[in-house]
DNA sequence: TTAATCATGTAACACGTTACATGATTGC
DNA sequence: GCAATCATGTAACGTGTTACATGATTAA
């Protein structure tokens, strides 16, 4: 149930529309939780029948009118509730699922050609998505120069972080994949 | 569909039954796909709907009656279609989902002790699944004696560290932060 | 005139999780 | 006598994904 709660986190700083939610959302968590924009909506609706969120509607001439979200007092407490309550599973702290080391996995039935071209893109990706970290850390110098919320910016920081590092060992490990299986090839060659 | 995808992977290496296949997949797969028992079982029966998959029960004297399964050509097919359809999803090859990072974005609301004890617990879970790694080279070099799917061997160990890597990543991310957050602490109090 | 931004959703489907049920055999 | 292994599932619910629908304003 994490993106209730990543929702409740975000309204936690101040009250927003859907769509406001949606850009925070994927400016600042997308990195280690995507979320379509038709979730959300219904997330929120769910969250207000639960009680953790009321909202009122703002009628705009220029624009179409809106839906502003605020916390309620049982979200509040809910966000907290789920704050102070540690993961018990151990795996799923560390764990991931991907579709891509499932490939991996099964490349035994591809042509080895096929295997080199896969992990060639997966190498692209990943200075793709290294790149768009430092995108990242210049948002958060951003809203840091605001300051006022410091100790946000702080752990928002240290998930970038860790994103950074785990990106980074993803490129070392394509590249030492690649390297050994050319190297294998050549061998076969000779 | 990746679990699916996993299962006819499988099941390529020879027939199985739902049982046996549960056991593979948490033997190999599972540092990077998770899947319930009851969710393989229920994966089976749409596959053999498909026609990727045709099953017959052998009836057991000792233990309780079985279902084997084994690929049919369509499911071959099927593998194969997969297998050379590359993943267009930019993100989805890198991002992962966590609740673990999550917990580490909205920690600004928690109490800093408690952040600490989360990132304490989050290393001892790293320094498990390190070793938890290395029971599963182990058996890979089981298999591997074996021989005769090296092919299929080399790839799992890929898969493996890959893993290994992430998770010595995230134990040099959670001790740096470890270290910052008391670090900080320490220039508070002074 | 075309794309982007603002703004909200519904419907259907796919996939993942949890709880529960059954029952025999084997080893400690 | 109790836990583990073998062996298979159903039901309900929760979450994620995809496709679709609407319609105004503004900048290139």
């Amino acid at each position: 149930m994490s993106l209730k709660h990543g929702l409740l986190g975000l309204l936690n700083a101040g009250p927003m529309t859907g769509y406001e939610l949606d850009r925070s959302f994927k400016r600042s968590l997308a990195h280690f939780w995507q979320a379509q924009t038709s979730q959300i909506y219904r997330e929120l609706t769910a969250m207000e029948e639960k009680g953790w969120l009321q909202s009122e509607e703002v009628i705009q001439t220029e624009k179409p009118n809106k839906r502003v979200y605020s916390l309620t007092e049982a979200g509040n407490e809910e966000l907290q509730r789920w704050l102070s309550t540690p993961e018990t599973d151990v795996a799923k702290a560390v764990v991931v699922r991907s579709a891509f080391l499932m490939r991996v996995f099964l490349a035994g039935e591809m042509p080895e050609e096929e295997v080199l071209t896969m992990l060639q893109h997966f190498k692209e990706e990943c200075l793709k998505t290294l790149g768009s970290f430092a995108s990242n850390r210049e948002a958060i110098a951003h809203y840091g120069a605001a300051a006022a919320h410091e100790k946000r910016v702080k752990y928002w920081e240290l998930t970038v972080m860790y994103g950074e590092s785990q990106c980074r060992a993803a490129l070392d490990w394509v590249e030492q994949a690649i390297f050994l299986l050319k190297d294998e090839k050549k061998h076969e060659a000779t």
